[in-house]
RNA sequence: GCGAAUGUAGCUCAGUUGGUUAGAGCGCCGGUUUGUGGUACCGGAGGUCGCGGGUUCGGAUCCCGUCAUUCGCCCCA
């Protein structure tokens, strides 16, 4: 034992494995089919950015920019941030990138994220969230593919049930303002009853005030002005052909006019897929339209939507996952068996077929390793196989076995639907030879 | 950033009012005629009691600090 102290883990970031690491692949296969359904293109983008690209899109006074960026200064002297979410970074790339020439562009990407809070269950300060954003199309039916998308997401990872879509609308940048601007005078008339978090947020971030979980704010939060009252004609129509468009594709959803963004450029639809599973990190999947972002970073106006969802957060009501079955377990004893194991080896592999070696302790504890690993067959290569020039093959499931001639094995089997089959004619499937195991033993 | 709880073997946990070499179950490794998954039995490895100070003749146990995790607030996916 050497006497150097092992460095601990950084705190906020975690090492996924087994079980959970297999929930993690699930759901981020799952999200890359359904993008292929959906036609989402594939993006790659960077981990970090210059600061300004998230502090002049998401807000300053949000507390995402304000006090939980990793930011740091580079050896040139410039300022640049871990990306705290995947929107602005996009967003971007379409403006320097030249992706306009896409649009209306729909693109997708995964990957990691990183915000300096208090850790807490599914909430770390490296995670990891799937990401799809449609960028320059103003229609409601953009909102719909991606509500509908988020929602096919949930139901193929099996978890929709637990999990309901709270839907709203900010409107557009006349309805917002002219709300927010109610809302303030409204909250202003009550300050001094309301939570001091709250009187907080009527400075930096009034609309978070709608959901408060304080009950010295709920009362008021019942009684606050409602967007729908500062709706334009155009703001209702949009949020009409949403939701219209929601029944059409058979998306559930529920309205929930308190239901806000955190950052400043949403407009529009507002929506977060919600579970009450995962105690105070409820929100599985957010996201909504963002129309002023592209011009925050300089760009001409752009009409966009998009949603990030929580990687972890997925795959914890997803559950424990196992890993994908091992169709062959090769069992060789002895030194001839083991040259032999390393041909079938590499040579199932190339079949498509998953297979594992076992040659560690008696056969006894290779049997029972294979089992536990989940082995289909057992591929027993052994003293007397090869005295007989044979190998021997256990049905693990059901313990029938049966034996191949070793020069087959090599040369002629093929795997078949998971069975072994000799192809006597390559042109004549009726041919075939296919080894069935004998009755259990 | 605020409030609270927890931290003993790989895992889940015991450990009495402070008192010799810190325990259990499960798991792991080996064995019970050196060729077959289970059960049973036998044996074995594995712990600076999160870390650092303090009080004490003596600390896993009491006190302080610190780190980490968990729960709530905040925020958000």
């Amino acid at each position: 034992m050497s006497n150097v102290e092992t460095p601990r883990p950084i705190r906020g970031t975690q090492d996924i494995f087994g079980p959970e690491a297999e929930a993690f692949a699930f759901v981020v296969e799952t999200f890359e089919r359904v993008r292929k359904l959906y036609r989402f293109r594939r993006v790659e983008m960077p981990v970090f950015e210059k600061t300004e690209v998230f502090s002049r899109s998401l807000g300053e006074t949000t507390d995402v920019v304000s006090k939980e960026m990793y930011s740091f200064d580079d050896r040139g002297g410039e300022s640049l941030t871990l990306r705290p979410e995947f929107t602005a970074g996009i967003a971007r790339a379409y403006l320097t990138d030249g992706w306009q020439q896409y649009a209306p562009l729909k693109v997708a990407t995964h990957g990691p994220l990183f915000r300096y809070e208090r850790p807490q269950k599914g909430r770390y300060r490296q995670f990891h969230q799937l990401d799809a954003e449609i960028i320059g199309a103003a229609e409601p039916q953009a909102d719909v593919e991606l509500l509908a998308m988020a929602d096919q997401l949930l139901k193929e990872l099996g978890i929709a049930d637990g999990v309901t879509l709270q839907l709203n609308t900010l409107g557009d940048a006349d309805s917002r303002d002219s709300w927010r601007v109610a809302l303030v005078a409204y909250f202003q008339s009550v300050r001094a009853d309301l939570s001091e978090d709250s009187q907080e947020r009527l400075e930096r971030n009034p609309l978070r005030i709608l959901d408060s979980k304080d009950p010295r704010d709920k009362a008021f939060v019942a009684d606050a002005p409602k967007i729908d009252d500062f709706l334009t004609d155009q703001a209702q129509d949009f949020f009409g052909q949403v939701t219209s468009g929601l029944e059409a594709a058979g998306v559930a959803w529920t309205r929930l006019p308190a239901l806000v963004r955190g950052l400043d450029y949403y407009r529009h639809t507002a929506f977060e897929f919600v579970t009450d599973r995962l105690g105070a990190q409820g929100t599985v999947l957010g996201g909504g339209r963002y129309d002023g972002l592209i011009e925050s970073l300089g760009g001409v106006h752009t009409p966009a939507a998009g949603w990030a969802a929580g990687i972890e957060r997925l795959a914890m009501l997803v559950g424990e996952r196992r890993q994908s079955v091992l169709e062959q377990a090769i069992i060789p004893v002895g030194e001839e068996a083991e040259s032999i194991a390393a041909q079938l080896l590499a040579k199932t592999r190339r079949w498509g077929t998953s297979a594992e070696l076992f040659n560690r302790g008696n056969l006894k504890k290779r049997m029972q390793r294979a089992a536990d690993a989940g082995a289909f067959w057992a591929v027993i290569i052994g003293e007397d196989e090869l005295a007989k020039g044979v190998v021997t093959i256990r049905n693990m499931h059901s313990g029938g076995q049966f034996t191949i001639p070793l020069d087959d094995m090599l040369n002629r089997v093929e795997m078949d639907d998971g069975r072994f089959v000799i192809r006597d004619d390559p042109n004549n499937p009726v041919g075939w030879t296919v080894f069935e195991p004998a009755e259990s033993q």
